[in-house]
DNA sequence: GCCTGAGATAACTATATAGTTATATGAGCT
DNA sequence: AGCTCATATAACTATATAGTTATCTCAGGC
């Protein structure tokens, strides 16, 4: 698949979507949701990031197709849209550990 | 895998790499390298991006891991590092379709 | 209606970086 | 050495955005 050449507008999505994983911030937020669906204030918990400052994020993954959120009352809870979610980063860790216990750095804790 | 927490030097070196796939010139390098070793002249021809820009991107996407390089005479000769490069692009790329497809937008060319 | 708690949004500051222009490095040729 | 071509780097400008503080919206309870 994709071997059709892209057109700008059509990388310019891609490339939205890569960033809206390349910040740690949401990164963490993501792995909150790793396990299971969870409301703004617990996110804000186990991350210990501001509410204003997870509540952006949270857009900007929920525009990036990344989460699903639903209201209940008060709260909102979000989840992780897909699979896929998780396999993209879980990709780019296995890649980075390749990398770098190549060369026993960070990740030398085995 | 990846199921310890993260700590937050992982995180950002995880973010820095998405980060690296977060721009749309980068993502056209990276497709002008899918089908083998290019120079830095016929990556400036096929993107028709300028000489400086690209020189910069491909640090970056050197600094990444995601491209190797080897010098030959007056010419540097970049290729993509691994599958994996391709893998995530395609993972992202799938991921928009199904999403535009479902709303019949922008890929409606089927 | 009024209050409170959850979350979203606005406005601002500080930092990062894409793209450009100009310059530097370095290989090969004469 | 001097010239040229290929690439890398420096310096600069303009734009984007992470994080903060303050404010707004809205649901539920009184």
């Amino acid at each position: 698949m994709a071997e059709r050449p892209l057109s700008t507008a059509q990388l310019r999505l891609i490339a939205e979507r890569f960033k809206a994983l390349a910040e740690p911030s949401r990164l963490e937020i993501l792995a909150a949701l790793r396990h299971g669906e969870r409301t703004v204030s617990q996110i804000l918990q186990s991350t210990g990031l501001g509410q204003a400052n997870v509540s952006k994020h949270l857009q900007v993954l929920y525009s990036a197709g990344f989460v699903e959120r639903r209201k209940d009352g008060p709260n909102t809870w979000y989840r992780l849209a897909d699979h896929d979610v998780m396999r993209l980063c879980d990709l780019m860790c296995g890649r980075l550990e390749r990398e770098t216990s190549a060369k026993r750095k960070l990740f030398a804790a085995r």
